[in-house]
DNA sequence: CTTTAATCATGATGTTCATCATGTTTGATG
DNA sequence: CATCAAACATGATGAACATCATGATTAAAG
């Protein structure tokens, strides 16, 4: 049952869909082959001819999640309000995959490993064209403090069972961004 | 083989501790139940006569280990300069637990869930506690804030395949938490 | 239109693991 | 010291899963 070409790149676009959404979801151990598969609208048994192996999928998938989630544009304190809105908090499927999966990709792959480093270094470039301060150096010092502020409140917030706290992480964590020195 | 009840607590506290070490540096799911017993010198056939099951270890485990933990005592920026140090970065499987598991955890049992929501709840009231801040909101606003940076910031670094930027940002987070308005 | 080879489906295979069944030793109890 | 049951060891068991082998279908190329 051959596919045409476009065809093909087509389930493979899918396959990288569906396995980021599963994989931030529930993690990358969790979820299996035949099961991204069955997502995609295939059958396992074609997955080897789209990828080397599951660490393969893996590291794809990473990069593929990481270039298709919208940066920073405007101002940093508006990036922040979406970023620590509860309704990023509760969409880990379509969310930041580095506050999803951040904790299990530093035993990943090289490969993994190297897509969220780029996607780390993207991101803070980003954040510095638009963070607050006098120098080059605050800004980046500004951008790089907000974002571990940022990517590290979602995944308190998600990690408190405690829905008062969970959202308390999340507004004061913006305020506190919001309010640091250099605006 | 019966051992005496001291030798029975002995063994207990010992899984604990070789679970808690194994799982933040592997993760939950690489790691077996046939290892953390082989790493406590025992079998694996007794391990449920001490645990439920594999998951009830990891909630058990998690309690252990943030309890053991040292919160902070003196001064924020004191306690920072420590959790933003490139020991703590290359040391997860003695390091924070919050650090090394979050992002699994939020899929575990409710109990290992609750676990860590009374660890970060302790942990936010002592860094209030040594926080800056002229009122107690703003005190918290300071200890909310800088905890999400710094948790995310050592899971940035430990992210990161590039030792420059992971040094980068574990520093330039410490400066920029010490240098939040209210001081 | 014929040939070729790529894509996917179906159905193994072998391993890894959590969990359990059973046996053995020996603290604890009186 | 005799009994009992707890704690651990040894050795299954059965399920889940990544990966592979093989075959069918059909785009693509000439």
């Amino acid at each position: 049952m051959k596919v045409s070409r476009e065809q093909m790149a087509e389930n493979h676009r899918k396959i990288l869909e569906v396995a980021g959404r599963l994989f931030r979801e529930r993690g990358f151990d969790a979820v299996t082959v035949a099961e991204v598969m069955k997502a995609a609208g295939l059958t396992h048994g074609g997955f080897y001819g789209h990828f080397r192996s599951k660490e393969d999928l893996i590291a794809e998938t990473l990069a593929h999640a990481l270039a298709s989630v919208p940066g920073p544009t405007a101002s940093l304190d508006r990036y922040a309000a979406g970023y620590l809105s509860p309704r990023h908090r509760d969409d880990r499927a379509g969310g930041c995959p580095t506050a999803a999966l951040a904790t299990e990709t530093i035993r990943q792959s090289p490969e993994a490993r190297a897509a969220m480093t780029a996607g780390l270094k993207k991101q803070i470039d980003a954040l510095t064209a638009c963070a607050p301060g006098d120098s080059a150096s605050e800004k980046r010092r500004a951008a790089i403090g907000s974002w571990s502020a940022m990517v590290g409140a979602v995944i308190l917030a998600r990690l408190s069972d405690d829905p008062d706290l969970s959202t308390e992480v999340l507004r004061e964590t913006r305020h506190w961004v919001a309010g640091t020195r250099t605006n």
